[in-house]
DNA sequence: CGGTGTGAAAGTTTTCACAGCG
DNA sequence: CGCTGTGAAAACTTTCACACCG
């Protein structure tokens, strides 16, 4: 009920950025970040765009959505970009995350390392199955359902990961939303239905494969860009 | 673009299908398979979008571009339309996927059911690691790189998944490509570059936590459906 | 110069609205 | 009737092109 208070510091947030416009600036932090590593200090629209594959005009309007970061006629500071990208996309603070569902792919989600360089970190995970309950990986312990709502409380925890098989997945989305969550990243192959105030994305793997058999069989060469 | 192919054929395959509309017949399938399993004979339009978060308007467009399947008055039959769709989106043949990188993501993946149910099936898995070579995990035995362009052959291998370290996953990359395979499925961090006439999809799971932060962070409410 | 930021034009996708059909 | 398929309108996104800046 409260209002909106996007407080994002310097930038125009205030408008609505396209969808599409932020799952690509997700795409230039991320190059911008390996450019960074490598040592580059400046970088065009141009250059980045040729490196993802977009056009320079797409590179300059998309961040022009979100803020002014370049030098005419120099380009864009990779570690000034790196920095506001993150503030944008809200990587520069800790995001705490409970999983739900320790099966095969809960367990490699756990110990993959990337989430950590996007100050993302499974601080709890639960399970079903009484079986699984109080074993620990990766220095978690696992915890019964029933102490989702307490353990979000006590460490902040403000997204959830579902890790169930399809048929459990509605159940655990309403118990994460009743822990007060608010988003949630969906790996079982359902829709959720979820109140408009909780974000969700969905990640669903035979859907990635189908839409790769499908520009296979079709010989698509249309589009270019990835993820 | 100009005239229409009017109705007659069955399946105008032909012009081609925006990408996100690809994506949204994914969604509808799968959907589909659920009610069809469930015993639903027929579902309509608006029906169908209300469970998935879309306008009566947009499911019927969408299914326009890719064929005629509706009856005036009563809706789609679950089965034929489930069916179709598989025919379209290449799921009604099988497809053999090769994977390289056999570290916790790439176990996770050999291990997940969701693949068979739309027919695609790992069927040989590579990497690097002498020590991971020649171990045998879900009846799928370890091969070193050098014999990934014989198997593909041997195999009839289409598709490729890259679960390797962002590092290695470019050279891994021109390895698929020189073995033959049409598409990729790209679990690495990092943009390939590819020949034009290889598909790519790829899925960064940072990046989808990262979008979800900045629509938590910036209370969209906008956009609804998932994946 | 080389390169940004940005209006205006072109192109694409979504929504509307309604004829037509079983 | 209830619901599809589809042109036409509206909304949105991408590309173009150019003034301006260091």
């Amino acid at each position: 009920m409260t209002d909106s208070q996007p407080s994002a510091g310097e930038t125009p947030s205030d408008s609505t950025v396209p969808k599409v416009v932020v799952s690509r600036l997700s795409l230039y932090l991320r190059e911008l970040q390996r450019l960074q590593a490598a040592g580059q200090e400046t970088i065009s629209s141009s250059q980045l765009g040729t490196l993802l594959g977009f056009s320079d005009a797409q590179v300059r309007k998309d961040l022009g959505f979100v803020g002014q970061f370049g030098y005419p006629g120099v380009g864009y500071r990779c570690d000034e970009l790196v920095l506001a990208m993150r503030d944008i996309l809200g990587t520069n603070q800790p995001w705490p995350v409970a999983m739900v569902g320790v099966g095969n792919l809960g367990l490699a989600l756990l110990g993959y390392r990337g989430f950590g360089r996007q100050n993302f970190s499974i601080v709890a995970a639960f399970d079903a199955d009484p079986a699984k309950v109080g074993q620990t990986i990766q220095g978690l312990t696992i915890q019964p359902l029933d102490e989702l709502a307490t353990t979000v409380q006590e460490k902040h925890v403000r997204l959830g990961m579902i890790v169930v098989p399809g048929p459990q997945a509605q159940e655990v989305s309403d118990q994460l939303v009743a822990a007060g969550v608010e988003g949630i990243v969906n790996f079982a192959p359902v829709t959720l239905t979820l109140p408009p105030h909780v974000q969700v994305v969905g990640v669903d793997l035979a859907i990635e494969l189908e839409q790769l058999s499908f520009a296979v069989t079709n010989k698509l060469v249309k589009t270019l860009p990835q993820e």
